[in-house]
DNA sequence: TTGAAAGCGCTAACAG
DNA sequence: CTGTTAGCGCTTTCAA
């Protein structure tokens, strides 16, 4: 087995509290001893036992994460952001996944506690009521990102909906004759917290309400690459498509390009979110840059704020960017 | 604060021995008493202190998993297939990242350790011999996917060589002149491990042999895409690029459209991977699938078999498969 | 069937 | 400056 300190103790006859001491690097040591002991600790190669620092500190050093799903490529980079940022300021992260299961979800939120994490970051999946008061009851700091849940819960994210506005006019500006909004989860609203999408759906909506002369269309089902194709084979109108994922639109854009259509001949088409498959995508989309890193570490950020015992704002806005394409 | 087996034993006037037996499904402790501290339990909330029982048992029931960049799909996809495969045997998962950072690789090993986990799965950037060393060191089980290590540690992957032999196949019977292996990674031997990249490697070139009258080349260069479109603009053959990964196919399929270059009309391309991306790329890209996550799940199910003292084979290979698509 | 006591490796309050 | 002691919450051996 490892050496503890209690070994380092007997080996340097010392007591225990001076290994201690020495190792954390407290006063109330002469140098001398302090060097003899590090030296030593240093030789046997001794680590501090996090588990059992953990239980007589009451605090691990470790925050926890909870996201559904990171093959989603919005979580993926999202996550690196977040250790970048914790392992600065010497936290660690314990990173955990589940797949839209809202069971899952409390699951894990809960054996991370077990484990005594110090703080968390959720995205979660669930929004009810219940949820939100489960959430109140924690008795750990933690921050939602993305997926707001309730107004007096810390959140951080962007203005999706000042966002979605924003790329609604720029669409509209292009005089299209019709817009339709394609956000598939929209159908999903009794079983998931689609939190980010229906703001993106306000946001086009009240944007809209601005061009009376443009036909505003919703798609709103999972169905939406027949519904999509369905309305742009059938209407003579100039049609664009705003949709709430960049999925979904290279999705669409790839189902119509099967059917001869192209953007931005015959149709134009906007994503959000800016994921990084955009790259080798041709022609290249217009889309909203959400931030998603900024997101990351800002939620860090505010965490160890929150940990510090500092009060944190709940709601916390972070910069979005329009990305020029050419399929608009 | 929350509730402790002492609170418990207080509250139920038992022994704290007695309510450990409840709580944990011993025997020795008559069918009411448990009930009753059970209920009580529930009634009150009770959650075990994972740390506590980490301590005292000298077991978490944590994996550790070491990845670089999530961002690559690759490991998003085997992350879910991990933490699906290691949650239905009662464990939990502590995915940490780093950025192809040796340093930070080892750092991460040692945190995890210092944390108690009960096994790792490491997928290194590291391969020289002193980590090698270092690993042999552990005092606990670990399995390597993806990028070997030494011939004596543990390891799970696919068949790189015979995979990228049987690809190359393919392509040369479909009547090239010259095939470009297109590997970026290989400029970077001296630094990384690229073990998977260099498998590929002897694959083509092994396979090659059985094609004399067929032009081979190497790119091992981050500057591929215009040493690609240097060769493809010079040479007169028809010529195909095997790429070591997807993405860099997509790369040159991106680069040669903006010279209005078509595959599979004016050049071969084939990737390897079969990262998700792929699913909106047109035309469809021909690769091979490298069963990631069928990969992270055996890795699981051999870390089971180690921690449960079982011996395991030092090589464990996965099935992988040839996706048709329409670039060759 | 039940309980007392020691211990996992570390920290922290208090004395010398 | 140094050491003694108790304790974090759980497990485990041994005795009743």
């Amino acid at each position: 087995m490892s050496v503890t300190t209690k070994d380092l103790a007997r080996i340097c006859n010392v007591s225990r509290t001076s290994v201690v001491r020495a190792l954390n690097n407290q006063k109330g040591i002469s140098d001398s001893t302090r060097k003899m002991i590090l030296d030593k600790a240093e030789e046997l190669g001794y680590r501090t036992d996090m588990l059992a620092k953990g239980l007589a500190q009451g605090k691990t050093m470790y925050i926890g994460v909870v996201v559904f799903d990171v093959r989603n490529r919005y979580f993926a980079q999202m996550l690196s952001a977040i250790e970048n940022e914790a392992k600065s300021e010497g936290y660690f992260v314990n990173i955990t996944l589940h797949e839209k299961n809202k069971d899952q979800e409390k699951e894990l939120i809960q054996r991370l506690l077990d484990y005594r994490v110090d703080g968390l970051i959720l995205s979660p999946v669930s929004k009810d009521e219940e949820f939100a008061e489960y959430l109140r009851t924690l008795q750990v700091p933690y921050i939602i990102i993305g997926n707001k849940v309730a107004s007096d819960i810390p959140y951080v994210g962007i203005d999706e909906m000042k966002a979605a506005m924003e790329a609604t006019r720029k669409i509209a500006e292009k005089n299209y004759e019709k817009i339709v909004f394609v956000c598939p989860p929209l159908c999903d609203i009794e079983k998931e917290n689609i939190y980010t999408h229906i703001q993106r759906g306000k946001g086009f909506q009240k944007a809209m309400q601005l061009y009376p002369h443009i036909d505003a269309e919703i798609i709103a089902s999972w169905n939406y690459k027949n519904e999509a194709l369905q309305i742009l084979k059938s209407s003579k109108e100039r049609t664009a498509f705003f949709c709430s994922g960049d999925e979904y639109a290279l999705d669409l854009m790839k189902c119509f390009r099967g059917e001869g259509l192209r953007s931005p001949k015959d149709y134009g088409i906007m994503g959000f979110d800016n994921i990084d498959t955009l790259l080798y995508i041709e022609p290249k989309l217009s889309t909203t840059d959400n931030a998603v890193e900024e997101v990351g570490k800002q939620a860090v950020r505010l965490l160890f704020k929150s940990l510090n015992g500092q009060e944190i704002p709940l709601k916390n806005m972070v910069d979005y960017s329009a990305v020029e394409g050419e399929t608009i």
